[in-house]
DNA sequence: CTTCATTTTGAGAGCGCTTTCAATTAGCGG
DNA sequence: CCGCTAATTGAAAGCGCTCTCAAAATGAAG
């Protein structure tokens, strides 16, 4: 099962190379009787062209690269990610393009691979976790002219391709949902530093103003996703005396069940509680968890294809937010 | 800033391209002046080979695939395979590779996916994480003739590189932990169906033999590694009045937690429990959990170490064991 | 049966780098 | 200084594929 190229097929055809490209790459103006041929051939022997000979030639590597920026365990631990890459990558094989990994663990790290993912020029296109600091390297990416979207939304660039989901209506939803359960004194533990804490906060905010209540600072507290500062942040909101939370995610709430199971109070009767997520952690807690559905997978899904398209052709820049729901 | 290429280089150092080329990879026979002189030029131009020529000429593309069958979300949601995906970027990274990820969602996707794997060649080696299912494939790896080396130990192929810890010392060392704690009645939630599972529940067992326990097959029950399928089985053991229970992961040893609990009793007093992994989920545990730590990152970094060299030169079938300790 | 516009093909020039192979230069002993 | 081996370089042939350009084949029109 030697390698086989181009060539060899095409002289096994009784065509030339060319031929034998053009019918592999679909192209008009070939005699039908021509193609199935060489189509013949083609699936006879399992010829598979050397992507990279063709990338050489076509300046394109069908692969696309994920940069995943801040990730220390403690991030990458929280499911929110595994199943991010789990719908990029399902995105990805159906498209037949190659899905690498960067994970930038120090800021070091950052800027080395980076600089090597502009350089060298492997990759056709990069999808982008956003994070708080993203700032830092979106407008390399934008100077060098590499196609890429981000998932999340940037916090200054408006002018950027990314995709996002929609956190101010979900933070506004579980707010909405604590109050009309009857609840007054309703709590959250956000997450500062990133757009998609904001929203979830500033939709939060909104809901209580909508249904006239007024907003107590002492019940407006953020952890960073980890269920130990939902533990932390909700120990100190207890203090405060709420009686429900919005958790701005899965992780954090199950931290936050146990600070209120500790503190002798009860969920839902003494404290109502919603996440944010659906991941299955929040199916798993003690009493199931309510919590804002996020479609994580397919936010992965259309990053892929946007940035699919990016390549293609050029689209302009596309805003997308993507529907959560209470569950 | 467009694409500098070697010709660009050689012409600026006034050398030949060839000459260039041997600077970039370190070739000896050249002299001092003109290698500092083309040095020189690199760096200050930022210059950086084109990867897909080179690979092209020279048959190796720096990429390496991490291969992960069986990716059903509620594998991938155990924080093993971040965490180990994390060691592997890590090695990645400072080798200089480019690592790629193909998850193996259905089994269609499997045949499909490693059949495009192997007849691209794009690939210089992967990496394999062991399953139940492994054998269906590594085969075919093995027939290819591309290097890989395996996660976990094959339940077959003993002529083959992997990397595994030692998941037998592992459960001896929990059961004689608990044993020695004073309990008689050890139970046992395993995993069936890999061989991780399988050395564990052997640990476990002779453990048993050793200090002089007789098995009670009532007390040996296998879940999948799930949170819920802890909580299922070890509902199923409570029935057999265990005093202690040795759990093969740690976000199974969650869900048993939680089994224990709404049975009444209490950890450690009723039920002494000892989990598997040390990941973050058992430190966040209620009680924090006594567990077996398993050296995961540095399993990917050795993996991607041992690929590396199979690339690389020859090494025989290396076996390597890592030693776990009890927390 | 020509003629001219098309449709189909093939030849061949790269893509940017690695790697012989041979030519050029240096270093030394005599 | 000359001859000879060893250290340095450069020229050039690919790697396997894409794509332009022009030639060859086909067909409609006259």
């Amino acid at each position: 099962m030697k390698k086989l190229t181009l060539d060899n097929i095409a002289e096994l055809a009784g065509v030339s190379r060319a031929t034998v490209s053009r019918v592999i790459n679909g192209y008009p103006h070939i005699k039908p009787d021509v193609r199935e041929r060489v189509q013949a051939i083609i699936t006879k022997t399992g010829f598979t062209p050397n992507p990279i000979a063709r990338s050489l030639a076509s300046d394109r590597s069908g692969i696309i690269g994920l940069v995943i920026p801040n990730s220390p365990r403690m991030v990458f631990t929280d499911p929110y990610f595994p199943t991010l890459i789990q719908g990029i990558s399902q995105a990805t094989n159906r498209l037949s393009l190659t899905l690498s990994l960067f994970l930038l663990a120090s800021t070091d790290d950052e800027d080395r691979t980076i600089r090597s993912l502009l350089s060298t020029g492997l990759l056709d296109g990069v999808i982008i976790t956003a994070d708080r600091r993203e700032d830092s390297f979106v407008p390399r990416f934008m100077d060098h002219g590499l196609p890429f979207v981000l998932i999340g939304r940037p916090e200054k660039n408006a002018d950027i391709t990314y995709i996002d989901c929609d956190n101010f209506a979900g933070g506004y939803m579980a707010a909405e949902h604590l109050i009309k359960l009857g609840r007054r004194r309703v709590a959250i533990v956000g997450s500062n530093g990133n757009t998609a804490g904001d929203d979830r906060i500033s939709g939060y905010r909104k809901a209580l103003q909508d249904h006239g209540l007024v907003e107590d600072t002492a019940l407006i507290m953020c952890g960073d996703f980890s269920m130990q500062s939902g533990y932390d942040v909700m120990k100190m909101i207890l203090h405060a005396k709420p009686d429900a939370v919005f958790v701005a995610s899965d992780t954090m709430a199950l931290g936050v069940l146990r600070a209120i199971r500790e503190a002798g109070l009860r969920v839902p009767d003494d404290i109502a509680l919603v996440g944010f997520d659906d991941l299955p952690p929040a199916l798993q807690a003690d009493p199931p968890l309510t919590t804002i559905r996020q479609p994580i997978e397919e936010l992965g899904v259309m990053a892929v294809e946007h940035l699919h398209k990016l390549i293609g052709k050029d689209a302009p820049k596309a805003v997308h937010t993507i529907l959560p729901t209470t569950l």
